[in-house]
DNA sequence: AACCATAGGTGTACGCTGTACGCCTGTCAA
DNA sequence: TTGACAGGCGTACAGCGTACACCTATGGTT
């Protein structure tokens, strides 16, 4: 009679629960709030009964790799060649833009994952079946880079600056420390892509330099180029 | 007599030495082994005491990264156009190099420091002065992104796997799982640039890759590319 | 010469982190 | 009925960044 069967009788955890968990709450709190405790606080249980399920932190951000990286898009099955390549990369970045923590926490992996492996290989596979040899399908995987998830590599995310009366602000007072960076930032906020004051367009600047590389390939692939010479 | 004015009368702390202890200190320990404390005690000083010269850990990681950034050479005087361009970026890819940390670092800014902004600031200068208008050259920026400092871009830093036997049963256990990674992997191997066993030559994929935009950039400025079409 | 503001080093303390270790309990096989 | 075991709990520890109060030697002013 003291302790009554109705107990709530939480559903357990599992490792699958926890990674799940643990994605929807970076995706929500930022990867940098996401702690131990306070993941074992939103799945209703104490921080060490994680610990039951990952072996420590670094494994749970494996785990959270992989369920992103699995989220990418299988080969369309018609399409073929460079354009397929292009496509998939394309689902790439828009799963990691739903998930912007994970190009961070995948830089910091050491070693790759089963799903990246899995990834490279189907992406490597793609250029093999297009007819691209190993060697530049080799040296076309690192042009790539980091590319292939759809990273932007941008050196700085531009902030959302908001009010353009303070963009503008800003930039005029590093107008004579910085004119060449002001010239092309102003540029940018006054052609017809973007909407004024905002920077530029992240989708435009992934697909050109996509496209750069893409077509650089291509052209040495078509003049039989080899690195060994 | 108590007192004796022999007492060794340290030299005092200045931000500039701060900031040169940390970049030597991250320089041998690693970045995420640096820590308030540790830089404090390197210095023979109460962790507390640096934050007299630095407000808080993140204007000392600005610090290091401009620190860093000024190490980049100028533009040297007698070159033009790209091969300027080239000879510069791969100069930071040198400095990037001896402070491993420092890309990590970087990324990991919101905003750019002073140097890095003046570094861009020349880069773009460098392209405007080669004829690039300022529609290209902005697009150059962002397609070069974080490979203007050097940056490898790759998704994983090969690991000095040391002991090619090792290595070698690692890719023929992965052989069915992952087919065309081992292909690729082992092909590097076997290639007359690179020692066997030790993966591919960094900085000649690094070349590769910046080459191939830079290239695709002049192919666009000659043919009058406008993004606006 | 006396004074006092100030720059800069010190000491203590707080809240946060990841996680080692031992315990306790409910479930299921023998 | 028993006893192993999976899995959640509680406590504890070392390390982190840093707020805040304090102390002291220095240098300019009176």
């Amino acid at each position: 009679m003291t302790r009554p069967t109705e107990t709530p009788r939480r559903t357990p955890l599992s490792t699958e629960r926890v990674l799940r968990a643990a994605v929807a709450l970076a995706d929500t709190i930022g990867i940098e709030a996401l702690s131990m405790r306070r993941l074992s606080q939103e799945l209703g249980v104490v921080p060490m009964a994680l610990y039951k399920h990952v072996a420590h932190k670094e494994e749970l951000l494996d785990g959270m790799v992989d369920a992103v990286v699995g989220e990418i898009d299988p080969p369309r099955s018609g399409a073929q060649g460079m354009t397929a390549v292009r496509g998939r990369i394309l689902s790439a970045r828009r799963v990691l833009s739903r998930h912007p923590w994970a190009s961070r926490v995948i830089e910091s992996r050491t070693a790759p994952t089963p799903a990246l492996l899995a990834y490279m290989d189907s992406m490597i596979g793609m250029f093999r079946a297009d007819g691209y040899s190993v060697d530049l399908t080799h040296h076309a995987m690192h042009a790539l880079g980091s590319r292939l998830l759809g990273f932007s590599q941008e050196l700085f995310d531009q902030s959302p600056d908001v009010d353009p009366g303070v963009r503008e602000a800003g930039l005029r007072a590093m107008a004579t420390a910085y004119p060449h960076v002001v010239e092309i930032a102003v540029r940018a906020d006054h052609d017809g892509r973007s909407v004024v004051g905002q920077g530029c367009d992240d989708q435009f600047e992934f697909e050109f330099s996509l496209d750069l590389l893409l077509d650089g390939f291509e052209r040495l692939r078509a003049r039989g180029w080899r690195s060994t010479g």
